[in-house]
RNA sequence: GGAGGGAUGGCCGAGUGGACGAUGGCAACGGUCUUGAAAACCGUAGUGGGUGCAAGCUCACCGGGGGUUCGAAUCCCUCUCCCUCCGCCA
């Protein structure tokens, strides 16, 4: 979500920057709603303003009303109240009848207000349901560019590209040959684009998890949570991932539950709803958890191996930081997932996101991207945004300053570090031999019994 | 799944129709006292919206939504979540 003023002060600048990311979004019916929202607030505020006053004041009439009722009881039971019967009498008619005036009065104020506060709620609903159509502002550091062919590739590093003296085969074949991964029973079970990971195959994914959260937590301070995997709606629209991204996402059809996408969405809203403390700044997470999409996006694409799944792993880092830091953190979270990379021996290259490729809720993002032999292709195993305010506005996230100052939005982050599936294709496919056996990674042996190979 | 009890400010906890944005306590912050600290005492303090250069004024918010009423933290309905007991289950 973006701040309203910056598209009240600068509606023409937004849907500029909502171009240069090759999207649109509701400017006009947004400025409009958001006038005619304060105009509303105005004459209903106005209104309410007089009811109190009116209701305070039928309140105070009906107190003295009481009393003077007592006191008439009682001078016509005969006692003396200090004044005759006729005028209390007269008193507690004319109180009456003020009072029901009065209620009949601001009951037509009620009437108006009613009516009032329910065009506002139609005029605030659909405002914020166009505030929930703009994509974020790309930083003035991202590459424009309509699509992914205007991303910036960076120079390989890393481990060197490597050399085989025989044909590299790719993991589909060497997956099954050493029964790491079966595609026909995984098809068999879930269909397309499901397969099973099998006694080593599945072993390895499960080291791989297990050292990179060990890594996280150890070597870059995270803080290692474990997310349920099934949410509410409400934590996607926080993330950024609904309205816009509906149809990827895995639902339940009877309870409002859906399937993560990342552990992003779940990670996003720890804090929701939170002032946090400055001093607790950064807040850093790293999660394992299942991933599930529809992939309806790229459907025939990637359809051979394990490169894109309706269902993979990955383990996922997220900080909450001061605004002033984000972009010092977006950098070290880059680091954080190329420091798996290099642990791991592979090469490696970065990519600077163009401002038609970035994700919904990010201003900036890097992607890195490992090479695998056997397919031959650079392929993505990590994401790292930075969504300024984006998310902790839609999630409600701030922080108390610790020198007294205005509470604001804390800045949101996320990395993968990394994605499983495509790690293991680096790692079958650049760890082949000849006789098709698999060099385990030296980092990855004390989580896999100490086994140096794989076949 | 059945029965019952709850949800109030950073925390605890009063408040059951009218001057309540809400008594009180704790924690926090500022001050007095002290060589310093503690204790004691005095004082300040919620969040969001609208408007305004500002001081301010004003509206909303007592788990969410709806209703009754001139007026709702308070009454009614409903949803969510938490607790207790029973049943069932990995």
């Amino acid at each position: 979500m973006l701040d309203i003023n910056i598209i009240r002060q600068k509606p023409e600048w937004v849907k500029e920057q909502v171009a240069r990311r090759n999207d649109t979004a509701p400017i006009e019916a947004i400025v409009a709603g958001d006038n005619r929202r304060r105009e509303i607030l105005q004459e209903v505020e106005q209104l309410r303003r007089q009811r109190n006053e009116a209701s305070k004041q039928i309140g105070r009439w009906l107190g003295s009303l009481k009393k003077l009722t007592t006191d008439l009881q009682r001078a016509e039971a005969g006692q003396d109240v200090g004044q005759p019967v006729a005028g209390l009498r007269t008193q507690v008619m004319a109180m009456q009848a003020n009072a029901d005036q009065a209620k009949e009065e601001t009951g037509q104020l009620g009437d108006r207000i009613d009516a009032l506060t329910e065009e506002l709620r139609q005029v605030e609903a659909e405002l914020r349901q166009n505030m929930l159509w703009v994509p974020n502002i790309p930083h003035p550091t991202t590459p424009t560019g309509p699509d992914e062919s205007h991303n910036v590739h960076h120079d390989p590093q890393g481990a060197a590209i490597p050399r085989f003296d025989f044909t590299p085969k790719p993991h589909w074949e060497l997956g099954p040959q050493l029964g790491m991964i079966d595609f026909e029973r995984g098809v068999k079970i879930s269909g397309s684009r499901f397969y099973l990971l099998r006694g080593w195959g599945s072993r390895l994914q499960r080291a791989l998890i297990q050292f990179m959260l060990d890594f996280h937590g150890n070597q870059h301070g995270y803080t290692e949570m474990y997310p349920p995997f099934i949410v509410r709606a409400q934590n996607f629209e926080a993330a950024g991932q609904l309205p816009k991204f509906f149809d990827n996402i895995y639902r339940d059809a009877e309870e409002d539950f859906m399937l993560l996408g990342t552990a992003e969405i779940a990670l996003t809203n720890v804090h929701r709803d939170e002032i946090l403390d400055e001093a607790a700044l950064p807040i850093q997470y790293v999660a394992y958890t299942p991933c599930f999409r529809r992939e309806k996006m790229s459907a025939g694409k990637d359809v051979r191996g394990i490169k894109r799944g309706h269902q993979f792993d990955k383990v996922e880092m997220y900080q909450f930081v001061h605004p002033d830091k984000s972009y010092e953190t977006l950098e070290q979270m880059k680091q954080h997932a190329v420091d798996i990379c290099e642990a791991l021996g592979f090469p490696y290259r970065l990519v600077e996101l163009a401002t038609g490729d970035i994700s919904y809720a990010a201003a900036k993002t890097y992607d890195i991207e490992i090479w695998a032999a056997g397919c031959g292709e650079w392929l993505e195993v990590s994401s790292i945004s930075n969504c300024e305010d984006f998310q902790a506005r839609r999630a409600n996230v701030k922080f108390r300053p610790a020198d007294g100052g205005k509470i604001q939005f804390v800045h949101t982050l996320n990395a993968s570090g990394l994605a499983l599936p495509r790690v293991m294709i680096g790692l079958i496919e650049n760890n082949q031999q000849a006789d098709g056996s698999i060099i385990v990674p030296e980092v990855l042996r004390p989580y896999l019994g100490g086994a140096e190979l794989i076949k």
